[in-house]
DNA sequence: GTGCCTGCAAAAAATTTGCAACACG
DNA sequence: CGTGTTGCAAATTTTTTGCAGGCAC
């Protein structure tokens, strides 16, 4: 099989909004989606420096935005001081390790909640909903019990 | 009236964490849950600069993190670059707008979501909830509906 | 009195900006 | 060919850190 003959959905997408699918905005997508996790700036500008030696950081910030205010991306907040984007496109919530920052998903029909909630505030227009498990993930679980008295 | 006599509460959950009572974080502590609403670190900084001088910007970082590792205040992330803070200690979830970076209130019962929830991932120890409802609020949207065609 | 906290300022980290050259359409 | 985009690096913004003195306990 090729790699990947390029998102042509995204393509797509991208010029309905009247934006140009750059190879950038391509690639930064693609190793979104590929990753199957969540990445930040960073971590992606890291992955495509390899294949796109000139791609910059602010790049990646600004596709980043684009495809954010698209609805392309999804953006997560870890509080660990950067953001992280998910380009999984299906509803579901995240899971966030408040020890390391990890990022998972959680199956929205576990704790499904009404998509259209419209009257959360009085003239609020909702336009999506996130739902975040904070906690502790197995592993950072496991190093904490051993510390334990 | 006295201006307040100082939350006696605050300190006893203080003293349960070893934790002392320091002035400058019940000052921070009061001015989170007066404002009732959803300050960031330079906000409380700033309102507090005036009656305490000498207070510096990170003591308010630091003592609301501790305040956040302790459950009394909730970290809320606007994607506006900062994180703001919420000292409202009963269950409810955010609608934050997108535009300005707004952060409201939204009653728990409303959109009532599993609390209990331990199976989100295999091992993950689920310690907090939240629900961001992420949208337009009814100022912004006025003045989207002014540009529409 | 002891040790946790604070304050100061500089460092680190994260994100944004301006502008000329370039590629998409 | 025109204009939206990119890349570079510096600027801005946000948060953290180290250390000496002060205050809570």
């Amino acid at each position: 099989m090729e790699p990947q003959a390029k998102d042509h959905s995204l393509i797509t997408q991208l010029r309905k909004c009247h934006l140009r699918a750059t190879g950038q905005r391509l690639a930064i997508m693609q190793s979104l989606i590929e990753s199957q996790s969540h990445l930040s700036a960073e971590d992606i500008y890291l992955r495509l420096k390899q294949s796109h030696p000139t791609l910059s950081l602010s790049t990646v910030y600004k596709t980043l935005q684009v495809m954010s205010q698209m609805g392309a991306v999804i953006t997560i907040e870890t509080g660990t001081g950067s953001l992280k984007f998910d380009g999984n496109p299906s509803p579901h919530h995240h899971a966030v390790c408040s020890k390391c920052g990890m990022v998972h998903d959680v199956d929205f029909m576990k704790y499904p909640i009404d998509m259209n909630a419209k009257d959360v505030l009085p003239g609020f227009n909702v336009q999506s909903i996130k739902v975040f498990f904070n906690g502790v993930c197995a592993e950072c679980a496991r190093s904490a019990t051993q510390s334990e008295g």
